[in-house]
DNA sequence: CCATACAATGGGACCGGTTCCATGAAGGGG
DNA sequence: CCCCTTCATGGAACCGGTCCCATTGTATGG
């Protein structure tokens, strides 16, 4: 069917072993055979199979990445990084979408074998116990991002930072009474950072000695349309709050819809904050801490691809700069 | 390093074929023989090696996505249904996301090989005569999600209708100078929808005896921000529109930002209509033709499978339902 | 009881590359 | 001029499966 490399050999008048040389730009060829076998190739159109290729080297020459709710905007802007560094490495990308326990048990369960995938990348999703065993038992170089197991190569954001200075810049401009808005912790696919920013929230409040009373704390599904309820129910009581730290700005943006559905209007009575500054960040004018999630996805496939042609793996927790993005929504308290 | 099939057959006092027979639940195995190999099997933890597999078949149980934007909700909503189903089916799935003209030359050049991917899935991105005689000398099975091509399978929501009914909508609200913003048509990475939609709503406007001059129709790239200048643009005129019906709801984002900063409210001063009923038409109360994104994945890799399978390829041309949802951003004109 | 058919099985050839080793030719030094 | 090294090269073996064919053993029918 296709051509293969003993067609090409056939045409050039060479062995075998002499067209794989020249394809892999091997020295001692002699320069006029190399020209008389590249002309071959390209009279035939010649590609060496991939796959033949990968079972002779016993490498795939493919990466694998694990990440949930490929719905969340964030997590496709850390796939694009990916994509990218790895299309101009030559590497192919296969992608595991989770949004299923099940599924996510499958993955970690099947994937996780040299002779599939040559590296590991899991987005947002901290290892269990079993799953980390399995990653260590296959000796697949992996690389988390946005997740966390002290034993693996990561990078992150410092989310409690995050959380914290947002809380610092409402405190800053004069907020007494602050709630947070965030993601359920333990559930099996649950996002860890929610959880850290609450932790750096809570220092900043600490730090300026101010309270932080559990009906101010509010913990639900990542949806907006559960934000917006979190938030109304928050704001109706006697002591409601000046100022709303979200843990995204998708959660943030139901802050904002609940508001206005109490007829509140943002900044003025109520400063609210996201996190990721997402398209939709900069649409609403949301004040929002911003982090390179693009990048992200570059940095962990350039550390994977290191790993996996045998460099230094280098400290394991690489940590990305974030910073705070000012806009509309947030202003000092009425 | 990794068991192969010999060493389960030594374990099982069998011969290598008979250990591939059980494998592939082929029949003419003697039940016991089958228990004492699935036994050596279970015992050494033995998965056999997908590539040897793919060599050896000359299938590689891998589909290939091209799809330009992965930022775009839409395309990334196609690729959750493609995902779904060809996980479920047991392929691999290996995405190319198409940002440049040039990687889109390289995407088209290197990929169309049966030794690379038993099928292919184009999104988006309708084939120049070039791609499409690749495609076909590599005889590889193709299915096009929302683009078009007379000989290729495709899987397409009806645009022209789409624009169709967007303005028919508003013309029996009792709009009658009525504008349109959409893509720019003809860019190398351009998104053929826009201008069928432009199309339908030509039509609709021609069978209510409307007239559409040339300043009620802006062209610009896919941009909230070139969107919001558009419509400014367009409002700033001694004829203004009362409605605007637009080619995507990122679009109509734009316009209603637009509008916002003119002082006009929504719909009292303007109609807006936006295409794709994204969640963030939901967020703004967007009137909005919707398309069935997920699913169109979903359809599009059960018919390349089929077709992979050697079933029939049935016709060419599947188009899908799609329907107006109307909110809060269209109303009788002031 | 023997010829025949058929089920179960082992193992060689093959898929298309890479790698290593043996061979021959060319070149350099004494 | 001969010996030894070095370079270019062909081809066998291998990667780990699948498939087909030959062989063996058993059941069936005459």
């Amino acid at each position: 069917m296709g051509i293969t490399i003993a067609d090409v050999a056939r045409l050039a008048g060479v062995g075998r072993g002499t067209v794989s040389r020249v394809l892999n730009d091997r020295t001692n060829v002699d320069p006029a055979t190399r020209a008389r076998v590249l002309a071959a190739i390209r009279e035939l159109d010649f590609v060496p199979s991939p796959t033949a290729r990968r079972l002779s080297l016993q490498r795939t020459q493919t990466v694998a990445v694990i990440l949930p709710f490929l719905t969340r905007p964030s997590a496709v802007e850390r796939l694009r990084g990916i994509e990218l560094t790895l299309a101009a490495a030559g590497y192919d990308l296969i992608v595991f979408n989770v949004e299923t326990v099940d599924r996510r048990e499958a993955v970690f369960r099947d994937l996780p074998r040299p002779e599939r995938v040559d590296g590991l990348i899991v987005v947002s999703l901290s290892p269990h116990a079993s799953e980390l065993e399995r990653i260590q038992r296959s000796g697949l170089p992996t690389v988390l991002v946005d997740a966390h197991h002290r034993s693996l190569p990561r990078v992150v954001a410092d989310d409690v930072r995050g959380g914290r200075i947002a809380a610092e810049h409402l405190i800053k401009l004069g907020h007494r009474r602050i709630g947070f808005i965030g993601d359920i912790p333990r559930t099996p696919l649950a996002f860890t950072s929610s959880r850290l920013r609450l932790g750096g929230f809570r220092r900043a409040m600490a730090s300026a000695g101010l309270e932080v009373p559990a009906r101010l704390v509010g913990i639900g599904d990542h949806s907006r349309h559960r934000a917006s309820d979190l938030a109304r129910q928050m704001m109706d009581d006697r002591l409601p709050p000046t100022a709303i730290v979200c843990a995204s700005d998708t959660q943030a943006a139901g802050v904002l819809e609940g508001a206005s559905a109490l007829g509140m209007s943002v900044p003025a009575d109520l400063s609210v904050t996201g996190y990721d500054d997402l398209e939709l960040a900069d649409h609403l004018g949301l004040t929002t801490v911003s982090q390179p999630l693009f990048e992200s996805g570059v940095r962990a496939v350039q550390r994977l691809l290191t790993t996996i042609e045998g460099g230094p793996v280098g400290a394991l927790r690489e940590v990305q700069d974030i910073s705070l993005v000012i806009r509309r929504s947030t202003a000092p308290p009425a």
